[in-house]
DNA sequence: GCCTCCCACCGAACTTCGTTCGGAAACGAG
DNA sequence: CTCGTTTCCGAACGAAGTTCGGTGGGAGGC
């Protein structure tokens, strides 16, 4: 994971699909080095995959919201039954077990308001090791498309 | 967005990188006809980017939390520049707006728990808009890589 | 200091792919 | 049915991915 390393997976974050050529160009190195480099980072884990980026709204998901979630009891049993029911459902974005107050805290995307409401209701509420939820809309939004690593500690 | 959309922009959420090719074989269209549709998608902004995805402990983060944040006043322009502010932040995910008891809701990706406690006092504090903040620390996480379109409403 | 081993890198050759374009086919409107 | 429009296909060509033998430079041993 030298320099080389973090200038490749820099501008992979940013546009996946360039070519390898192009990368080379980029970086200043050969093409058959580029490649080698790039099939190394896949092997060893740290490119975990490519994905494209879709618009929401191009996916019928106009409402975005965080539920947090409690249940009980918190044993491995009922967090790990509870995490696959929950990455089952189609409206789930992510879904965290978290430290502090709540449990879960569950990303989910719908058409509308409606639709979170009957998701909320029917879905969630039918699991019987909630003990309370609550939700929050999501008015905005801003992602990290491209993170750096940090320095050492 | 017809069937042949839904199922392109599918394929190319799960993996990126495939070829122009292996994409139209598997929908059983010819290349070039391919190639126009995801033309197309880009064109119309369904399609907003490709994106590798980086393996968190390879950029030197092993802590992982959501900070909400409550701020005032709830202005336009108290949002926007905390928002910007936040965004700039490296040790920053994504952030949220969102409706509620909280009116920020901030994932981090940090060193260890030594740098959340470091980001958290010496960085977020520093703000004055801030009237309160709760991080909860992340112990597992589930991803949907592969999100479908939702039936209309 | 010198020799050797090893690893990363390069460039050429070959295969495969992206891209363009003319024409065929499917579709809808009148 | 006919016309016009849109979508699709297949061939052709330039560009890119991929492989591989060779080269240089650095580390370690003598």
């Amino acid at each position: 994971m030298d320099e080389l390393d973090s200038a490749l997976v820099q501008l992979l974050q940013r546009d996946a699909r360039q070519t390898n050529r192009e990368l080379a160009r980029q970086l200043g190195i050969a093409p058959s080095t580029c490649l080698e480099r790039v099939r190394s980072l896949e092997r060893r884990g740290v490119i975990r995959g490519y994905h494209a980026e879709i618009d929401t709204a191009a996916l019928n998901r106009g409402v975005q919201a965080f539920v947090a979630v409690q249940i009980r009891p918190l044993s491995r049993t009922v967090i790990d039954s509870f995490t696959e029911f929950v990455a089952g459902l189609p409206q789930v974005v992510s879904a965290f077990v978290v430290a502090g107050g709540d449990d879960f805290l569950i990303h989910v995307a719908v058409q509308d308001l409606d639709h979170l409401h009957a998701f909320l209701v029917d879905r969630l509420s039918r699991r019987r090791e909630i003990i309370s939820y609550r939700s929050s809309v999501i008015y905005q939004q801003a992602h990290n498309t491209v993170l750096a690593a940090l320095d050492e500690p």
